[in-house]
DNA sequence: ATGAGATTAGGACAATCGTCCGAGAGGCGT
DNA sequence: ACGCCTCTCGGACGATTGTCCTAATCTCAT
């Protein structure tokens, strides 16, 4: 019976030390001491190493599906709710300088590693550009909304990485409070400038306006 | 003396394999296979792994400043030099979309390892800042030079990074095209709005317009 | 209390890692 | 031909890795 807790607390350990010090890097013996159960215990709930992982991926999955739904219910406007997505780097700050993105990272790691399970990874990163297109979409951004999804989880990702590899975050909230600003532009221009059924004829020319500010470091 | 041509294809290839599988996933047997060289070789040359890293990223420190120099050189305007580093994405197209962008993906790892040369790696990423923050100065971005420098970076260390995850040519192509687009609207905006002397109020707004076009896949 | 099944501990296993040693091949001035 | 220095080879070393087996412990219905 407590068998099914035992599994819940190593993937979360494992969850966590993927994160912090890389899936490869990170050993049995660091999750066996970090959940505080023996060595050979693993091979009770996990046949491999891989399997943890695949365990570690779905979690972040559901984890990362509830923070969507979530957001989802709670931002009134599309506008609103990409800001809450944008505000994740705020949010989880301190993790991100320490440790980068979480799906970004794990992600280019697995590529590193040719690994079977690189594909699923990349697959995090789908729930939020489907996600965010749909916001989009719903702002009036028709045949380009996964292109502006891309758009933003591109910039994110940039942002994590040097925030990461800088310790900056000075930087990360500035950046942050561009992006918003940005947000802010698009929803104003969108729905009067491009119609939602634009986007086939290759030579429309559209524009988007961009507003960037200082921050004011308070 | 055939000692120090030994010495540089060790260079070279760990460069490669540190690249292409990760500093701690490429061997010691990889890279002896790779150079043609036995195992027990390396210790004549260097006397650890760490040692092989100090000097791939010497190596890539020199590779990059030659970069930049020819782009300094080549490149009559500063918009003309930020674009060719902007298409360094395009030219490196394949490499990038198999193992993403080389700095950013060694600044990650070694990161997670807490490896004492992180901050060596992130130093490759300062190479390309100040860089870039020079051709922003000189179009006339006094005090903004430096954050615009870092935006560039940032968006192009997420699209590689995405365009990896995905292995998204077009993404990667689309998203080059758009930087260029805004970094030619940047350019006519630039001198005209801000002095460059500017930059110290807080509270002064100002906008960066954005062409946004559809790329044509050729 | 007892047996059955679920869960765990501890260690052995082969493989691989970075490291390091000792023998010797190679070139070159003498 | 000799000796010296540079360079290379092949293997051994201990440590660590993921994997796996077996015995012991725990839980709980009967």
């Amino acid at each position: 019976m407590g068998g099914a807790i035992t599994r819940d607390q190593i993937i979360e350990q494992a969850d966590r030390l993927f994160y912090e010090r890389g899936f490869e890097h990170a050993s049995f013996t660091d999750i066996a001491a970090a959940v505080g159960i023996s060595r050979g215990n693993f091979y009770y709930h996990f046949k491999t190493k891989d399997e943890i992982l695949d365990a570690v991926i779905d979690r972040r999955r559901v984890k990362v599906q509830a923070m969507l739904d979530g957001w989802e219910a709670e931002g009134r406007t599309p506008v609103e709710r990409v800001r809450r997505f944008v505000h994740i780097l705020i949010a989880n700050q301190t993790a991100i300088l320490r440790h980068g993105c979480p799906i970004g990272t794990l992600s280019t790691e697995l590529i590193k590693l040719n690994h079977t399970a690189q594909d699923r990874a990349a697959g995090l990163f789908t729930l939020f550009r489907d996600w965010l297109a749909r916001q989009f979409h719903a702002m009036g951004w028709g045949a380009d909304a996964d292109a502006l999804a891309m758009w933003v989880l591109a910039h994110s990702q940039g942002v994590a990485t040097l925030a990461n590899a800088f310790r900056d975050d000075a930087f990360l909230q500035r950046e942050v409070a561009d992006l918003c600003a940005w947000l802010e532009r698009l929803s104003v221009t969108s729905p009067s400038t491009t119609p939602a059924t634009v986007g086939a004829a290759a030579d429309v020319r559209r524009e988007f306006e961009v507003f960037r500010q200082p921050v004011t470091r308070a």
